[in-house]
DNA sequence: TGTTCCATGTAATAAGTTACATGATTTA
DNA sequence: TAAATCATGTAACTTATTACATGGAACA
């Protein structure tokens, strides 16, 4: 179970359920994802469970909000996951498994529509990678290896984001271009 | 749900539910994974759907096995969500997850441990991969621009495999490398 | 005053994992 | 004959998604 680790891991500091979905969206949105309708059933297990403790937060401006952070339990879960040392084997890649099937579409032109557009998806992705990256370099000027650990190793990831990214964009140009040269051979009908 | 159209993509010959289980470890495991008691239920319940037929082949050979293969209503299924377009955005990667709060072992030289130990793990998978594309380039004169388009598609996910495995190689490299010396800024205690 | 954003949740369903159970066949 | 592999499954549980429901606050 990693979701309830990666919540570990960002409540370091207090964080309420929204705030939680929106920092997945700003920062690990590359490697993880995940929706409201599962983070709030399980903070609320996870505290039951005695791994967060909260506390409502009415502060001066905007709704009430529920705030978790984690406890000493926690610390010692997020640790253990870990020293256990790392998770290989269970990445899950959606697009790769499509294109492993493509021929299934019968048609090389509807191949190369459909890698035109995940390389459209993957020139918009780095493009917020990279606008990304360039905000935090311009903001802060001990980036990136004199940044505080806990923003070292995010920028860390943030680096191999940004080489699968382009690695994916120069693929799928490359597998365009292969798909092309292969019609010539066999044009469709 | 992928799994449904992964078989779906598999299914175009007969094969068990053991079969697929190997067909996964054998090629789809870079971007996909599926254990047999997931798989049986799922053949079970599609073939429900009329997306798969079945028979029992009591072959000369080993214990009678339970043998899909997909109907018309499978292959429709199966173009349909290919022609849905590419799934981006679901990725999962475990390992980055962790590395994102590696911060959290509080010790630089167990995190370097932990890198270590990915890098590692990225070396065997990408020698696995190499020998994988090795044998297939010598039994295979057609290989790769010339292979049958069933044969041509996996072949560009297994080409995208290595660029990312070596990335990720690269990747632990650099990273070992920067925790060292930010050590020697802040040397542990 | 209507739209967007903030904020939290439940219900129903789907997908996936771990553990358990069974028995035949092949190979050392 | 013991161990490994082939082969299929069920049960219990965990994890994740989709759809639904509610209401306050900010903003244009």
């Amino acid at each position: 179970m990693s979701l309830k680790h990666i919540m570990l891991g960002m409540l370091r500091e207090p964080h309420s359920g929204y705030d939680l979905k929106k920092q997945f969206d700003r920062s690990l949105r590359s490697f993880w994802r995940a929706e409201l309708s599962q983070i709030y059933p399980l903070l609320q297990k996870m505290e039951k469970d005695g791994l967060l403790s909260s506390k409502a937060d009415s502060s001066d401006i905007g709704p009430t909000r529920r705030v978790y952070k984690r406890s000493a339990k926690g610390r010692d879960e997020l640790q253990s996951w870990l020293a256990d040392g790392p998770t290989v084997g269970t990445e899950r890649i959606g697009y790769l498994a499509q294109v492993f099937f493509l021929a299934n579409l019968g048609d090389d032109a509807k191949a190369i529509e459909f890698m035109q557009e995940l390389r459209d998806h993957m020139a918009n992705w780095l493009q917020s990678l990279e606008a990304a990256e360039q905000e935090w370099r311009s903001n802060d000027p001990r980036y990136p290896d004199k940044l505080p650990d806990e923003d070292f190793y995010p920028q860390l990831t943030l680096e191999l984001g940004l080489m699968k990214v382009k690695a994916n964009v120069d693929w799928c140009d490359r597998c365009i271009e292969r798909i092309r040269s292969r019609s010539t051979y066999a044009p469709a009908s």
